[in-house]
RNA sequence: GGUCGAUUAGCUCAGUUGGUUAGAGCGCUCGCCUCACAUGCGAGAGGUCCGGGGUUCGAGUCCCUGAUCGACCACCA
């Protein structure tokens, strides 16, 4: 059955997509006997919609799934949706206008699940529609039974370790989420400021001291200089009263103070930054909460108290100046940390907070980075930088609703911790009961209602997606995962905790590659377009809609990992082309290739274009194939677009057509033998990228029934054989040929369908004239020269003859 | 301040290990309905490869240095 004239995208990819589903060709077969590549893919944040910048990167993965697939891999590809914790609650609040606190904890928690549902069933129907090779049995969530389990005996495992503690310390905390975060949550905002220079009294002198946060006056318990200092000197050992508030604390000497900045004098206080963290814990400091877990003085701040922080700024700065404490006000700008969820400065509280242990473990996580294979390379330095600078070991409790429980209650009366035992699991230690008493004879234990940080359950997705839990087999057969696909701002988090867990628990590396991609970007302002208004410039679908995921895809592949890319309708446009393009000339090719049932080995009689196209065929075989194995799907992408483009369809169909017409022809077997063969390999080439419309081609044209679908088909065999540079250079020449005969026209403004007289061909080099004799079929079809002579040396006179349609072009050098 | 990346045609980018005349797409100019495709075909124009040094027979490519842009990290009194 002929390829139908025009292609509809539209209903092409649709039906495709439910062949796809209906078949499974894309189902993980676990006991096949193939070697696994296997996919450890983001689950994405349900934290709103899916824009162009998603569909790039997840695209990525995709043609490296595919081509793996082609290759006798047996290729598993789930893919879950991240759903609990932070960003679901914040989406919920956003969307539904409530809070936990507003409707209750149980009704709060039921929306999550609602909206989460409602968002996956969302994100599914895109990633379907984009083609993803995605084995849709095999999803999750991070919410869901098996992932909870998995979680709660993570954190089992490592209280059996030793590998978490519980702390009352000071620990970043977000007034507006009122939860601890963790340092991997922070962000540094760039904000406008001032600095304020109030006047200490110490006895009878005045010491100046500069700072932003003139709340935090209460809670001053120190004051610090330069121990080197001179201006100093003479303050050090003494004791310095708090404007306002009155409090009078030492004045202490030491390193740290920069004695450049403000006025070389600082305050400390509890707590305004880690410095002040450090100082309190050196030289044990008393603790002054000024600020509680809600954003607003507490009653240390005593008139103040109930502002929240930036009003009591005001206020405090206004009292101090009100009572001539102020020397000095400056407007500056400066960047505060803010948490990475909302944009707001983040406090650091006191308060009771479990931690896993990552920075006795530094050293183990810096030589893990240099044992997975990042691509690209360059990578591996970002991961490296975080692990050096890690200050904080990880704090995993949050005090939110939506997430994993902790899986333990406490004692209140000899301070125990009761933990829940495995068979428990998955449970919510506040309805279910603890498995014993606590050793102090207490049977009245208070649960946690603290729940994990969302990326202490999604830090799992290797064991979660492994089944590490319920299936030791499927998990020997899954884990190390061959592949992490993510994108390179979540290096920190994702791809950190996951090496940390995968280290604590089982003491290897998660997977063998990272793959890291770069962001979609929105075209103005370069900024990552999930933080722009409106979800970018155009919906994934909508853009689907217009173009074909085919060629949405085909913009995913333009840029190589690691590199972010500009949104572009104008590639997606080409892209669009490019499938047209495609099923016309497999259109074309279909006239003599259909039914027709073609050797293995090409047939005798292959003209010199013919060996010309089938070489460069397989030497782009060889070279794409390299640059999968690399993760260089972009170059590879290029490299077949521009060969099927113009070596296929611009030069060797023109020359290979009037052989194809004449199906009589002694030569005409060769050429259809050839066409078939670098079609379908090209079109093997292309199905990574573009997966319906080599589909639909392959199956209108090349299916079997032992092999309906070019995405389980063999990828195509490097035949050495057929790899010939002299073919090559023939070829060239008799491409350079038609090239001049095509100038010889255009300069005429000749339509390329003139007839030529007499086109005369000079050569020097008798090899080659042999070799062009060889190709007077192909050079007449492309230059419709009804006569060709191969002579030596070019007569001058035909040249002045052009006019009357005669040529003569001089070959070779 | 540290680390990493980028800087090539009007625009968006490719240029593998240093090697003839630096490429593509879009845009532009001039043509062409050639019996697959006008969502096409052909022929063109267009580049001090960010600046300055250096290594080399030879540098867009390697080294040093400077500039600009971006990301990540740090600083945050």
């Amino acid at each position: 059955m002929p390829l139908p004239k025009r292609y509809t995208p539209e209903t092409a990819e649709s039906e495709l997509e439910r062949f796809w589903s209906d078949t499974g060709v894309y189902h993980f077969d676990p006991v096949a006997d193939r070697p696994a590549f296997t996919i450890d893919t983001p689950p994405p944040t349900v934290s709103g919609q899916l824009h162009l910048g998603h569909v790039y990167s997840y695209s990525h993965a995709d043609f490296i799934a595919r081509f793996w697939r082609m290759n006798g891999r047996e290729v598993y590809y789930p893919i879950g949706y991240d759903d609990n914790g932070l960003p679901t609650e914040r989406l919920v609040e956003k969307r539904l206008g409530i809070t936990a606190q507003g409707v209750g904890r149980q009704a709060f928690i039921e929306k999550c699940l609602e909206i989460g549902e409602e968002a996956e069933r969302e994100y599914q129907a895109l990633w379907r529609r984009l083609g993803l090779s995605v084995d849709w049995r095999h999803t999750y969530r991070t919410i869901d039974e098996l992932s909870r389990r998995t979680a709660q005996w993570s954190f089992l495992d490592l209280l059996r370790k030793d590998l978490v503690f519980r702390r009352q310390a000071p620990t970043i905390w977000c007034p507006e989420c009122r939860t601890a975060i963790a340092q991997a949550e922070l962000n540094d905002l760039e904000l406008p400021s001032e600095f304020v220079t109030l006047a200490f009294q110490a006895d009878a002198d005045v010491l100046p001291i500069a700072t932003t946060r003139p709340e935090l006056l209460p809670a001053c318990v120190a004051v610090f200089v330069h121990p080197s200092d001179e201006r100093f000197a003479a303050f050090v050992g003494r004791q310095a009263q708090v404007p306002l508030f009155g409090q009078r604390v030492p004045i202490l000497a030491d390193e740290v103070v920069d004695p450049e900045k403000g006025t070389g004098a600082v305050m400390c206080c509890t707590f305004g930054d880690t410095t002040d963290i450090e100082w309190w814990y050196r030289y044990h400091l008393p603790l002054v909460e000024a600020i509680g877990r809600d954003g607003r003085m507490t009653d240390a701040a005593g008139r103040f108290a109930g502002l929240a922080v930036p009003e009591a700024r005001k206020e405090i700065g206004a009292a101090a100046e009100a009572e001539g404490r102020v020397l000095a006000r400056r407007a500056i700008s400066h960047a505060v940390r803010v948490h990475e969820r909302d944009d707001v400065p983040v406090e650091y509280i006191v308060t009771g907070q479990w931690f896993v242990k990552v920075l006795e473990f530094r050293d183990q996580l810096l030589r893990a980075g240099e044992e997975v294979r990042w691509f690209p390379a360059h990578m591996q330095a970002r991961y490296r930088d975080w692990v050096e600078g890690l200050s904080w070991d990880w704090a995993i409790s949050r005090q939110r609703y939506f997430g994993v429980p902790f899986p333990l209650w406490y004692c209140d009366a000899c301070g125990e911790v009761v933990p829940a035992e495995e068979g428990q699991l998955p449970l919510d230690p506040s309805d279910a009961h603890p498995p014993r008493a606590c050793g102090c004879g207490n049977g009245e234990l208070r649960p946690e209602t603290d729940v994990f940080d969302t990326w202490f359950t999604s830090s799992l997705s290797p064991q979660i997606i492994g089944r590490f839990l319920t299936e030791p087999e499927f998990f020997a057969r899954t884990f190390p995962m061959t592949m992490r696909p993510q994108a390179h701002e979540i290096i920190r988090t994702w791809a950190f905790y996951t090496i940390v867990k995968s280290l604590h628990h089982l003491g290897r590396l998660p997977w063998r590659d990272v793959a890291i991609s770069g962001w979609g970007l929105a075209g103005e302002g370069m900024e990552k377009i999930s933080k722009s208004r409106g979800g970018g410039p155009m919906s994934p679908m909508e853009m689907i809609g217009r173009y074909s995921a085919d060629a949405v895809r085909y913009w995913a592949a333009s840029t190589g990992l690691g590199k972010d890319s500009v949104i572009s309708e104008d590639k997606v446009q080409v892209g669009a082309k490019l499938v047209t393009k495609l099923w016309n000339v497999a259109g074309f090719s279909g006239r003599f290739i259909e039914g027709y049932d073609a050797p293995d080995e090409p047939p005798a009689g292959l003209s010199p274009a013919d060996r010309w196209i089938l070489s460069r065929t397989h030497r782009l075989v060889r070279r794409c194939t390299e640059l999968f194995h690399g993760y260089d799907y972009a170059a590879a992408k290029a490299e077949v677009e521009v060969f099927f483009w113009r070596d296929l369809a611009d030069n060797y169909l023109e020359l290979a057509k009037h052989r194809l017409y004449d199906p009589a022809g002694a030569q005409h077997e060769a050429a259809r033998w050839t066409l078939r063969h670098v079609l379908l390999a090209t079109l093997k080439l292309f199905a990574p990228f573009l997966p319906y419309v080599t589909e639909t081609v392959y199956r209108g044209l090349f299916a079997t029934e032992e092999a309906p679908t070019i995405h389980r088909a063999p990828w195509p065999r490097v035949d050495e054989a057929l790899i010939d540079d002299a073919a090559e250079a023939v070829g060239d020449q008799v491409v350079e040929i038609a090239t001049a005969v095509r100038r010889y026209k255009s300069d005429r403004q000749l339509a390329l369908g003139t007839e030529l007289a007499v086109l005369q061909l000079g050569s020097a080099d008798g090899a080659l004239a042999e070799r062009l004799r060889a190709s007077l079929a192909d050079l007449k079809s492309v230059t419709r020269a009804r006569e060709i002579a191969v002579v030596d040396g070019v007569d001058p006179a035909l040249d002045a003859a052009g006019e009357a349609g005669a040529v003569a072009v001089a070959v070779g050098r």
